[in-house]
DNA sequence: GTCCCGATTCTA
DNA sequence: AGAATCGGGACT
């Protein structure tokens, strides 16, 4: 008989490498939350405090404190006075960087992500890093999450998934428009 | 304290 | 193309 090898959840030391590595292999890979799921998509990387685009650009602040911190942890900030965004800390403590989940395909939690976000249609359920955040119930509340401890909120390895990597400049940004550090699976 | 604008999304 | 909507960060 054959046996599922079990979901493998990313660690540490996933988190704690380079974030362009750390970017695209989390393409394809599977964000878990409050009984919802999906693959994701299209990830943005953001590196350091000289990039202009970074929210460390301007040095450490209450807001972008958890970029700061050891990787694998969640940073998700409010934006446009309506939106969250959720980016996952990479790199070692005190070098500020994360990656940008923008969109997933979700798998699991359909029905509960439909009534959060008042659509009908699966394909503009988490489209965008503002419709993702809506669709799984991610806010500020759950800023500085232990994405590789906390039980109902990680990202694991996915059983089958397929496509082609491909790469893009970062797009909702004024500066660092320059660097190819948006990817997307498809 | 005041002011400007944003790692977005929806509607027209 | 324009609106919605409000917190963060720069500056007075």
């Amino acid at each position: 008989m054959q046996t599922i090898s079990p979901k493998k959840r990313l660690s540490r030391s996933f988190f704690r490498r380079p974030t362009l590595k750390v970017a695209r292999d989390l393409l394809g890979k599977t964000l878990f939350y409050n009984g919802c799921a999906g693959i994701i998509k299209e990830v943005e990387a953001y590196i350091g405090e000289n990039d202009p685009a970074c929210h460390a650009a301007r040095g450490k602040t209450a807001r972008n404190e958890v970029m700061y911190g050891p990787a694998g942890f969640s940073y998700v900030y409010f934006v446009y006075g309506m939106y969250y965004c959720l980016n996952v800390v990479t790199e070692r403590k005190g070098f500020p960087a994360a990656v940008l989940i923008r969109s997933v395909e979700p798998i699991r939690g359909i029905e509960s992500m439909m009534k959060r976000r008042k659509v009908s249609s699966v394909g503009r359920l988490a489209a965008g890093p503002g419709m993702l955040c809506e669709a799984f119930g991610i806010t500020r509340k759950q800023n500085g999450i232990d994405l590789t401890s906390e039980p109902t909120f990680g990202i694991q390895e996915t059983p089958c998934s397929k496509g082609k990597i491909y790469t893009y400049p970062r797009i909702g940004i004024k500066e660092g428009t320059n660097l190819p550090w948006r990817f997307v699976l498809r």
